[in-house]
DNA sequence: TGCACTAAGTTCCAAATAAGAACTTATATG
DNA sequence: CATATAAGTTCTTATTTGGAACTTAGTGCA
């Protein structure tokens, strides 16, 4: 079964999971969240291949969690912001980052 | 990138994906909270192939997230149990619930 | 005895997805 | 003109997934 099927699950997870239920999906939130908006910051930032992040920023636009605007006309240039719809998710941010910080503590710093 | 290798990540949300991050391993925790334990009913609850089902219970129980119980000895039968780490995952599922009931009602209802 | 059945996996191959790097497009700047 | 920037796209190769069949160890009939 290909996860995009779990659009009409009974469950709500489930159907939570198959629009964001992917690790760099959420990832590119969690920037969002910190103040991200840009297509080469988000790459960067998570270490998501251009392929990936591109795709990623599509369904998410998609989906009403972004939306996608222009901040320059010349050249065209646009950035993401998160939508009422998109800043409803800190909650489950907020709790994968609880978690997180509770039960995985760094072991090794990143290289400063 | 490698989505294992966010593991030390500065960031504690970049950390639980590293571990939690994919539909099926969310989706298999989420069963897990509604009481299934056993191999063939997450293979069946949640439509992942077994495949899928037996890597990500592996990956869970390393992590210390599930443990792997006998319940049966001969023949030799396995049940998978939440441990406390796992149980105080239950709030970012409770999120992934809540947002998906407010913003993603089902269309068309599952066939009964 | 032997045949079917169950639970918990594993194995195999084809198909889909991802990684990584290079390329494109439109414009601005020196 | 040559270089730089932002936001993507394209390409090839590698990894992961899907789906079905197979395995293992034991149980329960008939």
């Amino acid at each position: 079964m290909k996860w995009t099927d779990l659009d009409d699950n009974w469950c709500p997870v489930a159907r939570t999971l198959s629009l964001v239920g992917d690790r760099w999906t959420l990832l590119i939130l969690r920037d969002c969240f910190l103040g991200l908006s840009r297509f080469d910051q988000f790459a960067e930032s998570t270490g998501a291949t251009r392929h990936i992040v591109s795709d990623r920023l599509k369904r998410l636009v998609e989906a009403g969690i972004l939306e996608k605007l222009a901040y320059s006309d010349r050249p065209k240039r646009y950035e993401y912001k998160l939508t009422e719809k998109g800043q409803e998710f800190a909650p489950a941010l907020i709790a994968f980052k609880d978690w997180g910080k509770k039960h995985l503590p760094v072991r090794r710093p990143t290289q400063a």
